[in-house]
DNA sequence: GTAGACACTTACCATATGGTAAGTGTCTAC
DNA sequence: GTAGACACTTACCATATGGTAAGTGTCTAC
């Protein structure tokens, strides 16, 4: 694998992990075995490292997104279609949701560079979900929405695997016994487990 | 107010925006209009700060949550009355919340010096939830759920002041027409909206 | 066999950052 | 009126950090 592509992958992890202020060229160098200049060299500055790792990011979720509805049906179908594949990669890697949440805390304008990817899938979603809810297809119980509600916080505050990991094999279709587990851990989770 | 409080105010408000690395102890004394060394002879050093600003945001928690317990009744009413009493402190004071997200993102030492205040209390409503559930108290499709799960997205999540002030106004016990509001503004919040 | 592209390293540099040391002004106790 | 505590400031300092400049080794094309 190549070097340059070795730094986007480490500095994905690092900056999900530890916030881009929180990794500094020299430590994420030190991590790879090379030197900060290295890194300069393939992308001119951290603010270059910083686009290449959310545009790569970006896509890659992008890539997940668009396959999951290519092979599925218009409707609900999709909706949960999209959920699942969002499982499947924030299990294979976990950082790519955490870097968004740093995303989020960054603001402009690095914020504009991964909502300009992904933004029209999010409207898609949210307009079904309010046409659902307004024509009165989904009632406020349905356990489909305790689904997107549970989505909304895996997406937003789980990043243990194991978790995930948990949520990705239950989540299969038995919504109902699968959602047990799941609750408790995003409780634990969202009132801060020792991680 | 002393000098000593309005830094620990304004450093728990930079802390959970911009995140311990990305806070410098200039950049904190130039927004309260004193010197870094000000800053240095209340707390002694960085470390000293951040103990500071996470004991008594940890404390702050606390009294909320107890105040909360003590005002309500055993069981359902008594979680109910906690989430209110977190969503009330949301709205009042964001920062709190985002700042135990950071604290999570910290890890060792910090994670445990807030995590020490605040587990009895998360033991307690796990141990509540789980036996409701596994004695088939709660199903899972059961709308208090859904509050929970929202909760959830919502302390580890949603820190936008105008969202968290419609799930506190619209959660007034109409738990079906409140959570449509909620779970959409959640779903965009985890989404990434532009902030 | 040599010009040039490529992927680096070595040697620096300016600024940012956490921190120390030695003052200075002010208020209180005696 | 003066000793001492308190809340600072001014003057530094060592290290970390992002970045530049000038090499060095290696492989490919001709």
């Amino acid at each position: 694998m190549s070097t340059k592509h070795r730094v986007i992958l480490a500095a994905t992890i690092a900056f999900a992990d530890r916030g881009v202020s929180g990794t500094s060229l020299d430590a994420l160098a030190a991590e790879l075995g090379v030197t900060k200049q290295t890194i300069l060299y393939h992308f001119g500055s951290k603010d270059g490292l910083i686009t290449q790792v959310l545009t790569e990011a970006a896509a890659e979720l992008l890539a997940e997104l668009e396959a999951a509805i290519a092979r599925s049906q218009p409707g609900w179908d999709r909706v949960e279609a999209t959920i699942r594949a969002s499982f499947a990669l924030a299990i294979r890697r976990p950082e790519l949701l955490g870097l968004l949440r740093e995303v989020n805390r960054l603001g402009q304008p690095w914020s504009a560079l991964v909502l300009e990817v992904l933004s029209p899938l999010v409207e898609q979603a949210v307009a079904y979900l309010e046409s659902g809810m307004e024509s009165g297809q989904f009632r406020s119980n349905d356990p489909r929405l305790v689904l997107v509600s549970s989505y909304a916080a895996v997406t937003g505050v789980v990043t243990d695997a194991e978790v995930l990991r948990a949520v990705g094999l239950e989540l299969d279709l038995r919504v109902a016994a699968g959602l047990r587990r799941t609750l408790l851990s995003f409780l634990r989770a969202a009132l801060i487990e020792d991680p």
